[in-house]
DNA sequence: TTGAAAGCGCTAACAG
DNA sequence: CTGTTAGCGCTTTCAA
C-alpha cells in the first residue's frame, strides 16, 4: 500500500474517471452536475473514504467549519450549560467549537476573539465582558465572520444578540414579594456592573417606585462574610426589611446560611426570592423561591441565530439589521417567599 | 492602500530585502541566520504586524496550535472546571482549545476525536466514555498526535493518563465512618460502570472485608425518587445501616433530602459521607462531610503532561513509555459523619 | 548562511 | 455540463 494518507480530490477524480473540478462541485453541491456523473463521483468518494482537507480550503479563502465561543467563565454552571448546548447544536450542523474563557477581562476577550478570527472561524458567539463599546468587534465582523452576542448586549456594534428579560424577571420577584404584603424589600447582590445584574436592579428599582415604595439596594455582597455583616447591620436597624430580593445565585445561598445562623426564620420573619435557579434550590432549607432563566434556551437561540447568519448572504453593515431576542424568565415559587401569592 | 489583508511572508521578505526562506527560518527559530539579517527581518515582521497563516502551514503537514478536549458532559461542574483550567493553561502556551462533549456515548466520542484529528490538532485530552478498549485511539496517536487521558484510563492504548485515587478516597471515607464506630455501612450511588465510580466501590468493598465487615452496595440511585424508595426499604429492614457512603455528589444531596423527609437525624441516626465535594456542601443541613477531588489539579496535570508530550520528539509506541499519574483525594470533615474522628 | 523552485489540496476563473 | 490552469502562503529540498 502506498501510504495511509487521506485520499485527495485528485485521487477521487482519477478513480471516478472525471476531472477534479467535477468532484469539487459534487462535494460543494455546486451548479448542476449530470446525475450519472454525480453517482460515479459519490461512489468513488465513498469507496476511498474521502474527506475534505480544510487547510486547503482555508488557504483558498474559505471559512473553517468552526464556531468560536467566548464566555466570562467556563466553570460557571450557567455558561457551562451554554457551552454544552452550543457545542451540541453546532456539531449537529457540522461545526466544531473553539472555546475560550475571557476570565471577565475585556482585553483577554478581545485577544481571544482576534485569535479565533485569524483562524477563519465562521461565527463567533460571545457573552462579552466589555462594559463599554466593543469597537474592535466591528472590524472582525466584516469579512464573512458572523457575530452574535448572548446574555449581554454588544454595545457599539450592529451585531444581533439574545438576551434575558432581566428587568421583567426582577419585577416578577419584587411583585411576588409585594403580593405577600411586603413593603420594605431590600435588593442585594454583586457584579452590579454586568449588564444582566444592572438590569435586574433597574427592574427592581422602577417597580418599587411604581408601587410607591422606597428601593434599598446593597451591592458587593459576593461572599459569606460580607453577607453576614450586611445582615447583622440590617437587623440592628430601626426598620429592617421584611423581604429580600437577591440578585445572584451565590448571594441567595449565603443569605439563607446567614439568616439561619442568626436564627431568623424564613419566610416568617424575612422572605427571600433569588434570581437564577439552581439544582439544589429545591433542597435548601427552606426551598428557595427563584426567578429562573434557561441557559439551554439562551444557548439554543443564540447558536441557531448564528447559524442562520452564517448561511444567509448577510448584507454587511445593513443598518438596523441587528435583532435583539429576549427570553422570558420564570418565577419558581417554593417556600422561602411565604408560598403562593396571597393577593 | 492595497487591501487590509494580512501580510504574507513574501511581503515581509521584500521589505527586509531578503528571501522568503530567511524569513521563514527566523520565524521558526531555524538553523543559524546571521544576527544582522535576523534583526532586519524581525524589524520588518514587527512593522508589518506579520502573523503566520496557519492554514498554509497545515497544508505543508504541520500541526495546528490547537488542543482538543473531549469530556462526557460539559455542563457537569466537574468537567466544566476542567475545561476552564485546560483552556487557561493551553492559551498561556499559545494553544487554542477545541472542545466537545461526548454525551457519554463512546461512538460519538470516537467521531469527535477523529474529526479533531483530521483538523491536525497537536494534542488530545480525553475523559473517555468508552468502557472497553479504545482501539481506534491507537491509530490516531501515530502521526504526531499526542493523547492524554484524564479521570478515566485509556484502556488498550499506550497513552498516558492522569487519574484520581478513587480507591484510596473511598477507603478514607469508609475508614472515617468506621472510626466513628459504624459497622453497618452502606455504599450507594449510580454510574457504577464508569471507572472512577467502580474504583470507589472496589475501595469501599475491599476495605469493608479487610475490617471483617459485610459490604452492602446499592446502585442505580440517580434521582430523588429512587433514593427515597431505597431509603424506605432500608429503614424497614431488620438491621438498617447506621452509616452511608455515597458515591456521587448528586446521590449525596438526594440522600440528605430523603433522610430529612423521613425525619432521620444525621448524623445521630445515620451518618453520611459523600464522594466529590461541591460548593454548597458546607451550607447543607447538616454540612456534608465529603471526599474532595480537585478538577483544577486534575486538569492542570493533564494539560501539562500533554504539552510536554507535544514538545518532546516522542518515540512512537515506545512500549511502556506510558505514565499514570494519580492525584490524591482529601477528606473534608464537616458534620454529616458525626464530626471529627473518635478513635 | 542564504535563495529559488516545487508543491501541499483545494477552488475560482475561464475554456471547451 | 465538464476539464484545465493558476495560484492561496508556507516549508522542504536542493543549489549557490
Amino acid at each position: 500500500m502506498k501510504h495511509d494518507r487521506r485520499p485527495t480530490l485528485r485521487e477521487v477524480a482519477k478513480r471516478a474517471g472525471v476531472g477534479v473540478m467535477t468532484v469539487s462541485r459534487v462535494i460543494n453541491n455546486h451548479a448542476s452536475v449530470q446525475p450519472s456523473t454525480r453517482k460515479k463521483v459519490e461512489a468513488a468518494i465513498l469507496h476511498l473514504g474521502y474527506q475534505q482537507n480544510e487547510a486547503a480550503r482555508l488557504l483558498k479563502g474559505q471559512r473553517a467549519k468552526i464556531i468560536g465561543l467566548i464566555v466570562p467563565d467556563l466553570s460557571d454552571l450557567f455558561f457551562a450549560s451554554c457551552a454544552q448546548t452550543v457545542q451540541h447544536i453546532a456539531r449537529s450542523h457540522g461545526y466544531m467549537t473553539l472555546v475560550a474563557s475571557s476570565d471577565r477581562d475585556a482585553n483577554l476577550e478581545r485577544a481571544e476573539a482576534q485569535l479565533m478570527a485569524s483562524r477563519m472561524i465562521s461565527g463567533l458567539l460571545i457573552a462579552t465582558s466589555e462594559h463599554g463599546e466593543n469597537e474592535w468587534l466591528r472590524k472582525l465582523q466584516g469579512p464573512g465572520l458572523s457575530v452574535v452576542g448572548f446574555d449581554r448586549p454588544l454595545l457599539g456594534t450592529d451585531a444581533s444578540s439574545v438576551l434575558v428579560e432581566n428587568r421583567i424577571g426582577a419585577e416578577q420577584a419584587t411583585q411576588h414579594l409585594m403580593d405577600h404584603g411586603h413593603k420594605r424589600i431590600a435588593c442585594v447582590g454583586y457584579d452590579e456592573k454586568v449588564h444582566p445584574v444592572s438590569e435586574r436592579i433597574a427592574g427592581y428599582t422602577h417597580h418599587m417606585y411604581a408601587a410607591g415604595l422606597q428601593p434599598q439596594v446593597a451591592s458587593g455582597l459576593a461572599d459569606l462574610d460580607t453577607v453576614r455583616n450586611w445582615l447583622t447591620g440590617i437587623l440592628a436597624s430601626a426598620h429592617p426589611p421584611t423581604a429580600i430580593f437577591s440578585l445572584n445565585h451565590r448571594t441567595s445561598t449565603y443569605l439563607l446560611q446567614a439568616l439561619m445562623e442568626q436564627r431568623v426564620r424564613v419566610p416568617e420573619e424575612i422572605a427571600l426570592v433569588g434570581f437564577d435557579d439552581f439544582d439544589l434550590a429545591s433542597l435548601m432549607q427552606p426551598p428557595l423561591t427563584t426567578v429562573a432563566q434557561s441557559p439551554v434556551d439562551l444557548a439554543r437561540q443564540s447558536i441557531n441565530l448564528l447559524l442562520d447568519l452564517i448561511r444567509s448572504p448577510q448584507n454587511p453593515n445593513a443598518e438596523g439589521s441587528a435583532v435583539k431576542i429576549f427570553l422570558p424568565t420564570r418565577l419558581i415559587v417554593r417556600s422561602s417567599c411565604g408560598g403562593h401569592k396571597t393577593g
